[in-house]
DNA sequence: ACGATTAGCTTAATCGATTAACTAATAAAT
DNA sequence: ATTTATTAGTTAATCGATTAAGCTAATCGT
């Protein structure tokens, strides 16, 4: 039967010691080097503090300090590759700095993420790391007045000055769609969000310019904004209409990972062969596009340094809350495969 | 420029209606059911405390009460769309008991699990969920030794008594080796991971005693047992040597999610045929089955139940330490599709 | 030799909420 | 009228670690 091992504290190990409290917490956080401990008596009580394993209780040290050591990491989706590679990235760059994160995902629905902000700063953390949602800017402005330490990323209000972290995803579509018609596709389409994400936007403004730069005018069936409650419905009916009218696609850009999970699923219903049939480049990264029919090519934005970055900012940003904002744009790579060879 | 917040507490709300904080924290816990505060009285200060906006402070409460309504998730790999899953399952359901949860990613290695739990015990998490690697079991003794509440989760060690909830691998892997004999497939082969640990072992049990039961006689290169550390290289060579001898296999189960992926990237290289040059059935779920050469069998299990009961067993073993442990293995399907069509 | 330093330690307040124990006043019971 | 119970509060200790301020005795400078 096990018994409930008491805590040690620093209480323990002042008796221990014969000394005061006082003292002990001094030697933990080697303070006797301002001189206000003497070497033996240092010595002496780490010793003991190793004997009896202490180890400092987190929350009564985060009391009264005013710092958790805590991160909150809100996401759109963990089930989604991407974010759950960056989960597990700024979990293990915190934990280099001593941080613990408390992570949660949003749906992409505004109040759940406010609601999981709300809920973390409960618990106290100490900052946020941010995919924001649509409708996320009122939370974002009172974090923002509060002097609540933040990083966005992935996505960024180009209208509210904040912290950022994310990826130029104007030229990573700009070059995805100038891939395609340098490899000899005519009819470029793109399936993207109905959203008002600059992202999102971005991705669609990278596309319509490669097009229009390359002198190829776009048909108005070419592009389709699905609202993302309708993906499922709207996927197949998009993807039709693509096809069916007199200037069909012979290539389609998928702005998400999700959108090209849907849309990949109805064009092997549709038995099309890729990219004979159709060319597909996707946003996103996942096994899957090394599975399907033949290589999806697709553009990898550098995950490790979007994390990184993120924790870093925040970090600094925490331990010194008046360094200026930054904001980072990182650059994507079109990682090209056969789904988008040469015609 | 934002100014910090200051913290509402229960002091503010006690001068303001010239109370004692006692008097606040009793309305606060509603307390007054309990004869202890006059009704106008609460009404006042419940109005008070509204109007300030107070919260409660997380940590000073928690050290107070030694409940930190925090919850530890140890999880083999957040990337992993299982285990991705289960983590969404396990946030969503501590969130409606008032739960937040930490979680982290072991690597399958047991002594990062190791330092994981204990970096968790440090910030006084009331319990875990443990998705358990190979020789985790010091630690896990450990836990019942020091009286820490936890619930195993998907793995589980026979040999010790605890709480757990994971699926009958054993049936799943028997079920599915029967349905491809039942389908006229002849020699059927399975990819395990060289494992201690018991669901895997399981798994290679139920495939065992489906085949001799059906009076198939297995021959030594249907059975493969991976090393973790060498899937990607030794995959392709088992399935090599699964194909290449006088009794090539027809058929194969993998016995993960990862192993799945492996082999079927290799597959695809081979150019073969599912399921005409080789049926496939999969431990696992993903979106990555749908959008194959052909839809993948798979066996699935319950996650959403396997993440609630977990989450349930838990929070009532934190509540009350002296419940009986459960142990709970709950029942997978089979979800017949076209890679294990009948020949 | 006398006041001024300083090394080395202790005291006590603090972070914010909880709760056992106590007090005072009123109401009910005998 | 006196005791007992009940109501409605307050006081103060507590959770464990931190840290400003204070104290004592040894050391220093001139």
């Amino acid at each position: 039967m096990g018994t409930k091992k008491k805590r040690v504290t620093l209480k323990d190990i002042a008796e221990r010691a014969g000394v005061s409290t006082a003292l002990v917490s001094y030697v933990m956080n080697e303070k006797e080097k301002e001189g206000k401990v003497s070497k033996d008596m240092a010595i002496h009580i780490k010793a003991i503090a190793e004997e009896l394993n202490f180890k400092p209780h987190f929350l009564a040290r985060s009391l009264r300090s005013g710092k958790s050591y805590t991160l909150g990491l809100v996401i759109a989706d963990i089930s989604n590759p991407f974010f759950a590679n960056i989960a597990r990235v700024v979990e293990n760059e915190a934990k280099k700095f001593g941080y613990t994160v408390f992570y949660g995902s949003s749906d992409e629905d505004a109040s759940k993420s406010d609601d999981l902000i709300d809920v973390l700063i409960d618990r106290t953390v100490d900052g946020f790391i941010i995919v924001s949602t649509e409708n996320s800017q009122p939370k974002i402005k009172e974090l923002l007045a509060d002097d609540i330490p933040f990083v966005l990323l992935d996505r960024y209000f180009p209208e509210i000055q904040t912290d950022y972290v994310s990826t130029n995803n104007y030229q990573a579509s700009f070059d995805a769609c100038t891939h395609f018609l340098e490899m000899g596709y005519k009819n470029v389409g793109l399936i993207a969000y109905e959203s008002a994400l600059h992202h999102m936007k971005e991705r669609i403004r990278g596309y319509q310019d490669a097009l229009s730069i390359h002198g190829v005018e776009m048909q108005e069936n070419w592009l389709h904004k699905l609202r993302i409650q309708d993906v499922g419905l709207k996927s197949r009916e998009s993807i039709d209409n693509m096809l069916s009218t007199d200037s069909p696609v012979d290539a389609i850009i998928f702005c998400t990972y999700s959108l090209a999970v849907n849309g990949l699923k109805y064009i092997n219903e549709l038995k099309l062969k890729v990219p004979d049939d159709l060319g597909i480049i996707s946003f996103g990264q996942a096994e899957l596009f090394d599975l399907y029919q033949c290589p999806i090519t697709y553009i990898m934005q550098q995950m490790d340094e979007l994390g990184k970055k993120a924790v870093e900012i925040l970090i600094k940003k925490i331990e010194n809350p008046d360094l200026p904002k930054q904001q980072i744009l990182m650059q994507a790579t079109l990682i090209k495969r056969d789904s988008s060879k040469k015609k």
